[in-house]
DNA sequence: AAAAAATGGTCAAACGTTTGCGCTCATTTT
DNA sequence: AAAATGAGCGCAAACGTTTGACCATTTTTT
């Protein structure tokens, strides 16, 4: 099997050409003529013979491939996504090269690391928890490496991101419940420093008050996305006088502990109270107790439109000053799914 | 940004010294002198000098890239496999190159040929359900692509494996639902195909004639993984004249078709019957109806063992005679978690 | 019939790094 | 004093492909 991989140079020699000859053959280039073009070619099938993409790459500053860099793929939500993202990259002819932050920041910058001396030639991001410096992602500014954020975006303007703004979704959330005839609808967060917290608390004041109802902060309370957090969440808005009817949560994950919490606090589900939550993970249906009312974000479509916003700038003629300044944005919109 | 990127070229003329001796200091070489090195790796530093590693993988014929290939990221048992091997790889400095092939043989074939034109340094697949043909994956060989397979690993003997041997587990499954008194143990086997499901069968008849008890194949019946599959193969097995006591399922997802059946068909889980599994689910902590008991797979570690083997396979001098007759060919044990 | 253009191809540089070999001193050994 | 050793470094080839600049014919235009 080690039968000497063939080389553009031997087909020129066995044919009695050069190579340049040869290259452009192969490349269908117009000033070489219709016999050698068919000599070529038939003697390359031959042999069997593949260019060398090693060299290619190197010759052309270019790879077909595409950092892609999430929290966890154990997530049922990223692992879409990427699967969106593969779709359009095989497509164009990428291919993924993957990393994981795991939610470390320092972890994040030594997969950068890697992303950057693999020399990807574009990368897809969605951030770590703990991430709110970005020298290691621009970094990758220096080898022109271009970066298009995903659903874990950063606070800044000038960046290209794919996300879904969950703020009007949330609003959803509330117009359903209300018309399910519940008043006292709370909200178990996430973590401040993540923007999609921001997002629902905005939606949630804003749906809140168009129904008319004062907004009670006493209804909103914050989990680390930890199991004890969420039980303590929970053990907050429940030994309040006045309890809610109605809990949104952050996530399935907290979705999940919330119920289990309920339940085990002999609270009924779904009669006592009612939750809704935002979809992230597929086998709900064998779940115990699944929110009655939630958001499903698309993750696949999400991966996919951040993989063709990424290849669309990769397509772009390198000093183009326009496209430059103007960055891709892409606000996806969550739809309301009720079980 | 486009700072023009420092290449050895330029530290050798800086320096008044040949590109060898910028390349030999920055490797320490020994023939090297001690000033020169500092020199060298001073005005490196200086310049913020990478080295461009679309050059050295040219040069080298190496890229430090593996490529693993899995039927589904989705599928919580390969997405935790995947992070086994990127603690693993990126420890070692290699990076992962990810592809799908969705269970179809034919994106199985598209991806590997994708693995091939980015000639990664090697590969970890767990193969398609559909794939019954290797020509795809022997196409490597041509690069000297080493192949590690995992998983759901080929019927051939002289290739590199590791995987999970569950006629043991299967056995261990048997034995504790016997001393629960169970003696009616059913069992719903994957698709023949599928090495797994001979090894369940294997450690199925094995586990139930060393207890004494006669075979009954009545008790065992087949799915093809499908809800259908399985709720066919639930309605065979309850409606017999004599109903098992217990059902030990191919996998997780099936069980969870398998015990919705019996719940909609108003049998008393863990009464009437008790459920048996093979674990590849993460959040089964919230499901409604867990198995009793289920065997892991530690696809983390998995992950783990066949990105190391890969790695000393890859560390191997090129053509030593006696490794190359020698392959790699792992069993790890399940084992088995009372819920 | 001379000039221009089209046609089909060759040459050699370039991409950035590594590495075998050889060269020049200076030092040590006989 | 001649020969061997070794330290320190440079030369140039090599990896496989692409590409701009030429060159040599033949064909077309004026």
């Amino acid at each position: 099997m080690k039968d000497k991989i063939p080389t553009i140079k031997e087909i020129a020699e066995k044919l009695k050409v050069s190579v340049s000859t040869v290259s452009r053959a192969l490349h269908d280039h117009p000033r070489i003529g219709m016999k050698t073009k068919e000599a070529v070619k038939k003697l390359a099938k031959e042999l069997n013979f593949e260019p060398n993409p090693k060299a290619i790459f190197f010759k052309q500053k270019k790879s077909f491939v595409i950092g892609v860099v999430v929290p966890k793929v154990n997530e049922d939500f990223f692992s879409r996504a990427i699967t969106g993202m593969e779709t359009m990259a095989m497509d164009k002819g990428y291919t993924i090269l993957f990393g994981q932050s795991h939610d470390s920041f320092e972890k994040e910058k030594k997969v950068l690391e890697a992303m950057k001396k693999q020399r990807v030639d574009g990368l897809i991001i969605s951030l770590s928890k703990e991430t709110n410096k970005y020298d290691h992602l621009n970094e990758l500014n220096k080898y022109d490496i271009p970066i298009v954020y995903f659903d874990r975006v950063p606070k800044m303007k000038n960046v290209n991101k794919v996300y879904c703004n969950l703020s009007k979704a949330t609003e959803d959330l509330i117009d359903w419940l209300h018309k399910k005839g519940k008043r006292r609808i709370a909200l178990i967060n996430g973590p401040d420093e993540i923007i999609a917290s921001k997002e629902r608390l905005e939606g949630y004041i804003e749906g809140i008050s168009k129904k008319k109802i004062k907004v009670d902060m006493q209804l909103v309370e914050q989990t680390d996305l930890t199991e004890a957090g969420t039980y303590a969440a929970m053990g907050k808005l429940f030994t309040a006088k006045k309890q809610p009817d109605a809990v949104i949560t952050f996530n399935d994950y907290v979705h999940f502990d919330a119920a289990q919490w309920a339940f085990s606090h002999g609270i009924k589900i779904s009669e006592d109270v009612i939750f809704a939550s935002f979809a992230n993970i597929l086998l709900m249906k064998y779940a115990a107790f699944p929110p009655a009312v939630s958001i499903d974000q698309f993750p696949n479509q999400q991966g996919y439109e951040a993989m063709r916003a990424l290849l669309e700038i990769l397509d772009q003629p390198e000093d183009n000053e326009q496209t430059k300044k103007s960055f891709f944005d892409k606000e996806m919109p969550g739809v309301m799914v009720v079980h």
